[in-house]
DNA sequence: GCAGAGTCTTACGCGAGGGTTAGATTTCCT
DNA sequence: AGGAAATCTAACCCTCGCGTAAGACTCTGC
């Protein structure tokens, strides 16, 4: 407890490779509190802490929130039972991992839609229609034949 | 240009499937303007702008966000040849497919990671040793052994 | 004891795409 | 002409992870 292992929080910064305000706002969060505070109301912290804050680093890594991490840091620290607090840890990255799979999923369809509507575009290139600011959509694409795919139909 | 061709916003959106707001936001970021304003300020939709909003939401679809659509529909109005235009409209889409490329990977990365560090967590569900509140972290990851990935490591 | 460096709290800003009020008008129907 | 319904503008609110002041305070070294 001597404030000589403690450090203040700009050279704790240095130390961790972050900043002032990322501290400071991780202690609003409740993620890494410091060690004591200076009648003043300086923040003084241990030099392990570093290891929670790349903890934090880690898990934020994985594409975790930080309301999430600190939910999990909570369970560390509410005393629960060892198994148990693996167990929550283990379903937080799984759910993050459904997640993740579900959001590539989204971005592939899009890129097929991208490569549909480059296609389709390719097409208007030699095409001879040309819409007005009066109706804002092409005949050969948006009424009559609608020839290709949708997505990018009603551009030109 | 008959009033009686005309929608007020309110029947527009529900035309449209939209709502109001969406419409005056639109109407503010030069995205689609009304055909027509009653002396009173009242917007007027010709029925056909369905078309330019659906346009719109399929470019949207596409990830492209609102001011890059913006960019392309002003293009259009500009009066830029047709073929400078789809030019224009080829570039955008194929940057953005590099866009969502380079964040599947990201995401994929990220998936890689978690599977790693549920290996990681597997393990320690049988470790012995614990973390305390005073060092946050645990000495056969952090210190001794580093067994395992890093990104988990000072986990427990 | 005092300068100067470091730190404190408070609070707004961003960026995207709107949501949701409040209070004032306008239009429509009878 | 009057009342209801629709619409108007202006404004602030939300998320997330900080960045960046402003102005006051504290600590350290000489």
């Amino acid at each position: 407890m001597d404030r000589k292992d403690l450090l203040k929080i700009g050279d704790f910064a240095n130390l961790a490779e972050t900043n002032l305000r990322t501290l400071r706002y991780y202690e609003e969060l409740g993620l890494l509190t410091p060690a004591a505070r200076s009648n003043g109301g300086f923040r003084y912290y241990r030099t392990t802490d570093v290891n929670r804050l790349n903890m934090i680093r880690h898990l934020q890594d994985l594409g975790l929130q930080l309301d999430q991490i600190g939910t999990l840091l909570a369970c560390r620290e509410e005393g629960l039972e060892h198994h148990e607090f693996v167990e929550r840890v283990r379903h937080a990255l799984s759910a993050q991992d459904d997640l993740l799979q579900a959001r590539i999923a989204e971005l592939q369809d899009q890129r097929m839609r991208i490569a549909r509507s480059v296609l389709k575009v390719s097409e208007c290139a030699s095409c001879k229609s040309r819409p007005s600011a009066q109706n804002n959509f092409c005949e050969p694409c948006a009424e009559t034949g609608m020839p290709l795919p949708k997505p990018i139909s009603a551009l030109f």
